[in-house]
DNA sequence: TTTGCTTATTGCAATATTACGATAAATATT
DNA sequence: AATATTTATCGTAATATTGCAATAAGCAAA
């Protein structure tokens, strides 16, 4: 085969492993971390700051875009990119739920 | 091409990237959360639980346990996997760092 | 030591990802 | 209108992932 059985997963499970997904490459870090640095959202100079082709980062933001951790809107000429500040939210809730319940749970081996 | 090109990205986004790749599949996320709820670290139960067969979940044991999300120990005939609580502690803080600086960040788009 | 049980590995097919050159699409500027 | 600028898409090659049947490897009893 090679796609993965996602029918047989919760749409939970689905929802958030998409999302760390889309966090699971290195470029993409650092295309989120660059959005998060930069104080304006004027987002062509990730190219400039990214060492990878223009196509390649616009496929990446394509990417975070699918699952919705970042925003694009079209301004004139070029694409203002930004975070989304409930993905990211709803990413932290998620693992924390996860380290708060190992934590109480205390079996280890 | 189709490898990543790992090292042209800090060490951090590599390391970060890796653990959020390895839960970017919701079998993994499956497993994750089942060691989570069972008490014992007993987990051969896991091929019963989850839809895929053994030689499948021992890989998502072995990716799980590459990036050390989970550590095996073989306990006579069978291998007891539990959660790193230290890998989640440092995913939940990433990821808590990022959500931090956007709140204060505040300039959306 | 043979048999049974549990987990890991191998080999392979199907599919997905990564990366980029070439090119298109859309808007700005001249 | 012609040109430049910016971003997206297409096509393609290289590599990685996913999944499983078959089989090996390791240990426990009998």
């Amino acid at each position: 085969m090679g796609a993965s059985k996602i029918d047989h997963f919760s749409p939970e499970h689905v929802e958030m492993s998409a999302i760390m997904k889309a966090l699971g490459h290195p470029a993409r870090l650092a295309i989120l971390e660059h959005l998060l640095k930069v104080d304006s959202c004027v987002c062509g100079d990730i190219v400039d700051v990214i060492p990878l082709s223009q196509p390649t980062i616009s496929q990446h933001l394509k990417e975070l875009k699918t699952v919705a951790l970042i925003k694009g809107t079209v301004e004139g000429n070029s694409v203002c990119y930004c975070l989304n500040e409930n993905i990211i939210e709803k990413l932290f809730t998620y693992i924390g739920n996860i380290k708060s319940t190992l934590v109480a749970k205390s079996s280890y081996c």
